[in-house]
DNA sequence: GCCATTTGATAACGCTGTTACATAACAACG
DNA sequence: CGTTGTTATGTAACAGCGTTATCAAATGGC
């Protein structure tokens, strides 16, 4: 009985690429649901019935961020030096980030105002964390770290994520000056992982 | 001969504050040009002559972030324990960046389109960052640190700034397991900086 | 061939930032 | 005192946005 469906799963993924490629190429501003339709070949209507909305649309983009981050980190190769799988895991994390600038602020930020991330986007998005986790792990098991590898993990992460996000912001200088940061204060924490907490916190206002 | 002036600096204050009121408030949805005149009882007209655009009017809010938190980190008293007006100073600047997220986020994200911020109002910024310097410079003459003050700074900067990037994003869990990350990382980069930077780079790897 | 049903483009609604226009208010001059 | 010139500033329009109601077109079953 009823008209054979036009609006395919095709359809859809285009629309996804299409807006991916816009906020890639042209940043939030050039993100409209009109022109994703229009450059696509079909109408607004497409995205209200295959995907929901705009927000939808960029929650989309957002989870996709996250699944090709955790793609990049799983494509470093682990060795038998946990130390060194965690400082080019943070490379890699920091790599993607200066490689897709417009996709790591719909990721952090929050440049499109119809979208912000819910409870759930964040707890899809921690799992990035995952790999970071596993190889703190191995570094605390080696008695390389002292700690606890989940705490770790996300400090470490909130570091490389801080440098990041200045840099892509201009604050950081040329992106040799902010890969020298990056280096420095990356091996400065590693330094401080390496010393029981305890004794951290008694050198607290020494 | 003209008609004498009724846009007032006054006026132009009260676009200002009511604008700074309803981003804190209502969060940047709230913030349209047309909200903001008929808070204040006029038309647009009156944000396009006493400020000029949209963009102008959030870089207003950005510049006065920016000298908000100059301020919160100028009431951080000094003693004669540099470490510790280092932590402090920290501490402040997480404290402002809570108690005024949305402001937080014109400062660091781009929550509203059409404002980015240029290279002045980058460097603008970056003044914030002179009280941290001067004090990581007593740092290093106390003997504590090691290295070049100013790549330190910013490196601290980064490290406190990407804990409550994150933090805001609700990716650090609740505030208490927050405010736990911040003292244990700080305590950690700490510990890092007191060690010369040739020790760190020979640990790489190891 | 006709009907029931679904598809999906057109067009409208309300919102946005922005601006052209018109009105209103005042200072200076004859 | 009235006219003129200049400026202030509200009104209304424009173009664009996200969203949705509407309606013509298309199709399988009878």
């Amino acid at each position: 009985m009823p008209r054979p469906r036009e609006y395919s799963d095709e359809l859809r993924q285009q629309l996804l690429d299409t807006a991916a490629r816009l906020l890639a190429t042209e940043g939030p501003q050039g993100l409209s649901t009109r022109r994703v339709a229009a450059e696509v070949g079909t109408s607004t209507t497409a995205i209200y019935s295959l995907i929901g909305s705009k927000e939808e649309l960029v929650r989309q983009l957002f989870l996709e961020g996250f699944r090709r981050l955790t793609e990049h980190q799983e494509a470093v190769p682990q060795t038998d030096d946990p130390l060194a799988d965690m400082l080019a895991l943070g490379n890699a994390y920091h790599q993607s980030a200066i490689d897709s600038p417009y996709l790591y602020d719909v990721m952090f930020g929050s440049p499109v105002p119809e979208f912000t991330p819910t409870i759930e986007d964040s707890a899809f998005a921690l799992r990035t964390l995952g790999m970071c986790v596993e190889v703190v792990g191995r570094c605390v098991d080696a008695g390389i770290f002292d700690g606890d590898p989940d705490a770790i993990a996300h400090q470490f992460w909130a570091l490389i994520h801080g440098i990041t996000s200045l840099e892509l912001r201009g604050m950081l200088g040329s992106s040799a000056e902010a890969a020298s940061h990056l280096r420095s204060v990356t091996d400065a924490v590693v330094v401080g992982f390496r010393t029981p907490a305890a004794d951290r916190a008694a050198h607290r206002g020494s």
